[in-house]
DNA sequence: AAACTTAATATTGTTAACAATCCTCATTGA
DNA sequence: TCAATGAGGATTGTTAACAATATTAAGTTT
């Protein structure tokens, strides 16, 4: 919970807040104060205030008028349900992107991260197996289409709140062993359906 | 352009620029400085910047570290594609719940929205148009999923973005008339349809 | 004891000044 | 002529102080 030195910045304040919030390090509707945070990037309020913004827009955060920002609630299984079609839906255009402009530098960057992946699943840490596999995913959404990226990162964001699958490492690895394979063989189809099993 | 008195507040500049950029004030990839809006709005450039952080989150603006925001390049006919089919599952299901939830009073506001988009368009003002028409959209995403809400914003405003049918005005009272009738009626499968029909 | 005021505190909202970075353009030198 | 340099201005990034609002707690009245 704790960070030593930082590089002040509301996008490194973001992602380590993101992260937290990901792996459950603050309860649902937990008010969210700014001096905290301040203190503990040590920054002032104003990147603070950035970040929690930011957040909020992703729907990791509610905030109301004058109150702040607290932890928002967890969606409803339906909601869930359409936050997971709808990134299929994007994460699908992605990888269909991808396969066809990929070049070769493009997946070694895919292996790297497979392999950062796998790093993070043998230590067993969930806060780095969260992030790693969130990254594996954005580096195809941000290649096919940057427009889209940070709409990626707002459902991807929330579908993973809601409940985590990441707990068996064992099968995040197969999974995404399986995708990556596929994607880096040119087997769209294949990519698609394993994809579609991974993004649950 | 110019606006008079305003309450200081960075919805309310995000609305209004958000209705400027929907309504093609600006240029594609035009440079927006914060000083300048901060005397527009008459404010500092603090919440400027807060407006600006969002809009960009929703993906009107494309934002570089130490560069500031420009207004972001349109989408391609393939992402348009993607964003539209995500947009139309979120708004079913909004509206699939609302039809089940939803009282009297609702419909009561349903009719006040869908009377002000006809004034707007017998108007034909092209920004009271947009902003009716995403008003009357976003109640029922509200009342029936408050956590989804600013995701839907984010996809509508990119529609409106890349090309408008809101030149017809005609056409846009008469897809809202046959979507609320049913609505009220909670007839499900013809809403559906009328929706699936004017979301493209 | 319960309900209402009021003061004190905590928290967010805004501002202006300053720091850091980027951009422009004239100048220099080959 | 053209590239490299550097000064100056423009713009964004950060900060601390102040203002406005919300929350809490104590006190008062009924």
């Amino acid at each position: 919970m704790q960070y030593g030195l930082k590089n002040n910045d509301r996008e490194s304040i973001c992602d380590a807040l993101r992260k937290d919030l990901l792996t459950g390090k603050f309860a649902f509707e937990q008010p969210i104060r700014e001096q905290k945070l301040a203190e503990r990037f040590g920054t002032s309020r104003g990147p603070v205030r950035d970040a929690l913004l930011r957040l909020t827009q992703e729907g990791v955060l509610v905030y109301e008028p004058n109150k702040g920002v607290r932890v928002s609630s967890p969606l409803s299984d339906a909601e869930r349900d359409v936050v997971v079609a709808m990134r299929l839906r994007l994460e699908k255009f992605c990888i269909e992107e991808f396969i066809r402009d990929a070049k070769e530098h493009h997946f070694l960057q895919l292996s790297f991260l497979l392999e950062r992946l796998h790093l993070a699943c043998e230590r067993a840490s969930l806060p780095e197996v969260a992030e790693c596999d969130l990254a594996l995913h954005r580096y195809w959404v941000a290649q096919a289409s940057p427009h889209l990226e940070s709409l990626w990162l707002g459902l991807s964001v929330r579908m993973i709140m809601k409940y985590s699958r990441l707990s068996n490492y064992q099968q995040v690895i197969e999974e995404h062993n399986k995708i990556i394979h596929a994607v880096i063989g040119r087997d769209l189809e294949k990519a698609l359906f394993y994809l579609e099993e991974n993004v649950i």
